[in-house]
DNA sequence: ACCTGAACACCGTTCAAGT
DNA sequence: ACCTGAACACCGTTCAAGT
């Protein structure tokens, strides 16, 4: 934070770029603001990354190298009935990182990338994997099959709503009674078995581990 | 495509919008595009939408309402361990419009949309899996584990390479054993495996299914 | 009611010029 | 080698004005 200018690298400028999408939300990182953290101009951005997509993609292995330089401390056995412990625990932790930087789940799902740090996280996925017991094709599956649960979020698109259940959106829900028969059975009664609930409709982190055992145990029951 | 300038609706817009990003992907879908195919000005299409962001909201209305369509006309037996098969046909029924629509995703990832058609989609699932037996708590839990692979997509964050497997990427491949041991590792023996693939590194719905299996086959193990 | 022209505030980016 | 000022081509959007 001194007045001293230090010189810009394309480390500090990748560093930036997470503590403005931090302060302000993803909508904040233009490349103009983000010069202006870092008390430059614009135009000295571009001598250090080629263009704003390269920002992101640095973005992306910042948090991602957040995310390694915790999951390298965890220390659990993983071999044979172990893996899904180990495994579990790796993906929960990496979930914590993303709590931190909830605008950052955008950015990873806008782009398909391998950068040696998402390279890194891989690497010790299959490590664990093997340790298991799988077979290399059943880890490819398996990759595919948990796709950004690996990493420790995953896009809802069923979202019943963020705020509280309060008395007005019960009455919003009765109204689609007649159009949505069967979702509003279902909303209604589970506003009703946890009506003081403060947690909203839904407990985000118990619906992510509920879907992240089914999948672990359903690769549970496929090791040789 | 006659001359005749017919009026703007609302819905000739959002349509509209759909087949421009078709042609020109989502980076194409701008207001004064917009306008442009419907032989209008930009500022035309505000008297029909607010702003962009109900134009993407619409967008998804549209795909989602094309989605509908086809699961409506599915005429399968759904009751007791029916489900299962009820459920897997609707969700690769839905990823065929992605197929046709693969900017699309990008889309529904950016909002946590509930407008009607989606509220419909999801009150189908809802049926179905009340068909099949499952209480509305673990119908809850079931829609939150799917995520958007209810709709038909995935988030794939785990992409070894788009293109087919070259000697130039396997070259690049055993270039980075030393960093990425496991995962090289299994790259290598899976393009060993299958070394005319055509399909490049993944098949993209031969993975998707495996997940999906994967799930459903976890949920089916939860019925009373 | 429906549409438009001109204008504004903002982008990312290029390029020639500074030290 | 590193940084900058001015400028360009593009956004989404407002607002007063047209029919």
């Amino acid at each position: 934070m001194g007045r001293v200018k230090r010189p810009l690298t394309r480390d500090r400028v990748l560093r930036a770029a997470v503590r403005v999408a931090d302060e302000g939300g993803l909508g904040a990182l233009t490349m103009r603001r983000l010069a202006e953290v870092l008390g430059a101009e614009a135009m000295s951005l571009y001598y250090h990354v080629r263009n704003k997509e390269e920002v992101l993609d640095g973005v992306v292995e910042v948090i991602t190298s957040e995310i390694n330089d915790l999951v390298d401390k965890i220390d659990l056995p993983s071999e044979g009935a172990a893996w899904k412990a180990a495994v579990r625990t790796r993906i929960l932790t990496a979930r914590e990182v993303f709590l931190r930087h909830p605008w950052a789940t955008g950015v990873f799902e806008s782009r398909t990338s391998s950068n040696p740090a998402v390279l890194r996280y891989n690497d010790g996925m299959v490590r664990l994997l093997r340790d298991g017991g799988f077979t290399h094709d059943q880890i490819h599956h398996a990759l595919h099959a948990l796709g950004s649960r690996s990493l420790g979020f995953t896009q809802e698109l069923f979202d019943p709503g963020t705020g509280p259940v309060t008395e007005e959106s019960l009455a919003a829900l009765r109204g689609m009674a007649d159009a949505f028969p069967h979702l509003v059975s279902m909303l209604t009664e589970i506003a009703h078995d946890d009506p003081d609930s403060t947690l909203g409709w839904c407990d985000d982190q118990k619906e992510f581990e509920f879907g992240l055992d089914l999948i672990l145990d359903g690769l549970d029951r496929l090791r040789a």
